[in-house]
DNA sequence: TAGGCCATCTGGTCCT
DNA sequence: AGGACCAGATGGCCTA
């Protein structure tokens, strides 16, 4: 368990025990910013028993949504975190962001596929000198939104790397020697990681 | 102290 | 109607 939601658990309504700062913590958003005279005003007017039933339905439908918004971000977490122990580790051991987690996967299966394909490329043709392509982006113009991983692993895109890893180091220009990509891909992932878009 | 990362809250939108 | 998903806002923690 990743000692960040140790201390949340799944019953995290408790999470925040003290319900009677809901309307200051309300208040302190920007995202609803409501000036202190229409509040008063509310307050004032709302004071009817139908009324505050209402505003307890509300309260408790937007803490049951909370709970929910909490627990989804919590399995995306935990499929981060499952993500991270698939990737290889290294000794640096600092735990890699959200994003540099998501950028090195995307690089890493580059990586693998490269392998595989040059791989097939030698079973293939004995005597044949495999080359990695010319890596994507190099001379063609960034599409709009291209950080948005359009890479895909079928037909004749499949030794394309993603387009924003043009100017990343784990995407060189069709070397002499292709053993860089387990290396790259393993131990050179902090150089490798930025860049990539 | 500024900047990065993160968890959480919140309101809106879409889907079932 | 209720849940899932999303993006913006906010505050806390950590590090250079």
């Amino acid at each position: 368990m990743d000692p960040v939601f140790s201390d949340i658990d799944s019953n995290s309504c408790d999470f925040f025990p003290h319900s009677d700062d809901e309307d200051s913590r309300g208040s302190l958003r920007s995202a609803s910013p409501e000036p202190e005279q229409q509040q008063q005003k509310k307050r004032r007017r709302g004071r009817g028993r139908g009324e505050a039933t209402v505003q307890v339905v509300k309260k408790n439908r937007r803490l049951k949504a909370n709970d929910r918004e909490r627990n989804r971000m919590h399995n995306l977490n935990d499929a981060l975190d499952a993500l991270r122990g698939v990737l290889p580790a290294f000794p640096d051991e600092t735990k890699l962001t959200k994003i540099e987690t998501l950028r090195f996967a995307h690089n890493y299966i580059w990586a693998l596929s490269e392998t595989i394909r040059i791989a097939d490329l030698q079973a293939g043709k004995t005597g044949d000198v495999p080359r990695l392509l010319s890596p994507p982006g190099l001379g063609e113009a960034k599409s709009p939104g291209s950080d948005a991983c359009s890479w895909s692993s079928s037909g004749s895109s499949s030794s394309s790397s993603p387009a924003y890893c043009a100017s990343s180091p784990g995407s060189p220009a069709a070397p002499e020697d292709y053993s860089y990509l387990q290396q790259d891909a393993l131990f050179g992932f902090r150089s490798f990681v930025p860049g990539i878009y």
